[in-house]
DNA sequence: TGTTTCAATGTTACCGTTTACATTGTCTGA
DNA sequence: TCAGACAATGTAAACGGTAACATTGAAACA
């Protein structure tokens, strides 16, 4: 291994005269600072990150739980958080949770070993384990898209999906639907929670029944939205208009419409939520809600920081503009 | 910070033997073990993970440099390696390079100062900067799907791209195809030779021609996929079937045939690579190839960690079994 | 010329663990 | 009763940097 002494050996200085070369080079004298640059490149040395890092007690690192790697949803705000982050001097520890919270207490107690200063957390779970949960107090956590259901208030990156999913209510009623149904992905969830209540807002002011029966789903999957679709088929008053909680499932439910014979959205129209990439080339293209999710991802990285940093925080809250995305996937309702 | 000094005056004995306690408990009576994790538990104390790594030398993670976060053929092999990682207790930080040299420079340095201890590549250039280029010499690297293009020979993970595309090949002929055309991705990959060379061997046998002009491409994307077709649609000679090098630009060519009033697989057969969850649920689902892309993630990490460990290394070139899927997207030559 | 100042560099303590080596004390066996 | 063995613990030196403080020497100024 070459390390700083090697390195000051050859150069003839002191190791402290190596490290202010690298570190502050205005402090070194031009020549010396050109011998010991000269060492450095004979010796090939690199300084030893971990050692730095000892020292400062930074990691310069942040940890981001991920519920599901393949959502291409969940990658878009990653991109965002990795060129952020990136900017910011930060790396990104990926934590692939696959819902399970002893992944999810793993990963999280990262940043209670120093090996990461802050977290990210794009699910719903407060992802301490319940003894590490008192540790936990005070350290740099966001959460996007969901908010961590804890009594402290992290701050949270999110959308308005109230507002999100009235939008796509009132979208549906202009087309004079009558009959909707909603394919949801997890139960219990925040987000689960407000799209719902933007939904049942929008139908209630308009008179419309909504009935429990035809909300059903479980998990943001492609599989969760054949299976509701295959549910809501079977009803005695089959629905003209379904609400897909995520695009994965709209673009089940699209193949399981078709694949019973039926037309969409002639017979059924079907919205999503996320823009994912591929919706816009399905057959029929998504109408769906655009998230900003690179937007979000970025943002959640800068609200990081500035806790990491021990800045005062701003704002708990920050409410991202999203957009309505009208394409063939709805159209009017059936006579 | 409560250290391990703090832990060792609370439970009265040497730090010493609070390290012992919690790294090799069999060591330290069992009176002691207690007082010291009552210690532990009060002060809530947890080791430091940089100071244990600047120790040990290890920082137990690996870097992974990903092309592009959103291509969910990728995650599915991140997904892989990050199970695989967690198993042999390492973590991985994500390098997102949108194929900038640069970028993969920054990310393949976190090797050389001991941030990682070792490299997993996705795309097909030699990550390091020329500068770094000799300290690279031995450091682990492992190159997955693709090959890393330097004169050291990497171990590498890949799938038999030439007998994929050949298997391809075979079944379009099998419906009686004699106009070819291919949408590639990424010119001078080692992926893009061996797939064009699979499919011209099998063309070439059966003496049918595969012209330059139906050879184009550029990305492994939708919008490449689209691009392809408008160009291939506008040649005197319109091609009866398309081999597309990834799902992504598949997805795309259908969505251009259609919208250009053609249908698939009635006027054109397109098949795919890779085998991505959408791809079995769009109209109409699509013919491809299965790479098994959770196990080359896999694969891979235990390649990478024996390199790490210093064991010899078995094989410096691993082919996974592809396989062939055959669905809807492609089917009869038109007459 | 003597004092002050300051830039350049060296010395050394420290970050938080781990671990080789040293020490203590108890138990065993002759 | 005492040497030897061994288990349990302490002491202190690492790991590879960084930075506060100390030292040196030359320039600046009165």
């Amino acid at each position: 291994m070459t390390n700083i002494k090697k390195v000051s050996e050859l150069a003839g200085v002191s190791t402290a005269t190596v490290s202010r070369t690298l570190k502050s080079p205005d402090q070194v004298s031009q020549a010396t600072r050109e011998k010991v640059l000269e060492a450095v490149k004979a010796a090939g040395y690199r300084p030893n990150w971990l050692a730095s890092s000892v020292k400062s007690g930074r990691s310069n690192t942040i940890v981001v739980l991920v519920p599901n790697l393949v959502n291409p949803f969940f990658m878009r705000i990653i991109g965002g958080i990795e060129q952020a982050a990136q900017e910011k001097g930060f790396s990104v520890l990926l934590g692939d949770t696959q819902g399970s919270p002893e992944r999810e207490h793993e990963y999280a107690s990262m940043v209670l070993t120093n090996r990461a200063d802050g977290l990210i957390q794009l699910d719903h779970s407060f992802p301490f384990s319940a003894a590490d949960a008192d540790l936990a107090e005070d350290l740099p956590m966001v959460s996007v898209c969901e908010r961590i259901a804890t009594e402290k208030k992290y701050p949270v990156i999110e959308l308005d999906n109230y507002a999100a999913s009235r939008a796509l209510a009132h979208h549906l009623l202009g087309y004079g639907h009558k009959h909707f149904a909603a394919i949801v992905g997890q139960i219990s969830s925040q987000i689960y929670r407000e799209r719902l209540a933007g939904i049942r807002s929008v139908l209630q002011e308009e008179q419309i029944p909504f009935e429990q029966a035809q909300i059903t789903g479980g998990a943001y999957t492609i599989e969760a939205g054949i299976a509701g679709v295959e549910h809501l088929l079977s009803l005695p008053q089959r629905p003209t208009a379904i609400f897909c909680f995520n695009d994965d499932i709209a673009i089940g439910a699209v193949h399981a419409i078709k694949k019973a014979g039926l037309r969409v959205p002639e017979d059924i129209s079907v919205v999503g939520f996320d823009n994912i990439k591929v919706s816009a080339f399905i057959d029929p293209p998504l109408t769906t809600v655009d998230q900003p999710a690179y937007d979000m991802g970025r943002r959640a990285v800068e609200v990081l920081v500035s806790q990491i940093r021990g800045e005062p925080l701003v704002r708990s809250k920050e409410v991202l503009p999203f957009q309505l995305i009208e394409r063939e996937s709805s159209g009017p309702a059936p006579l």
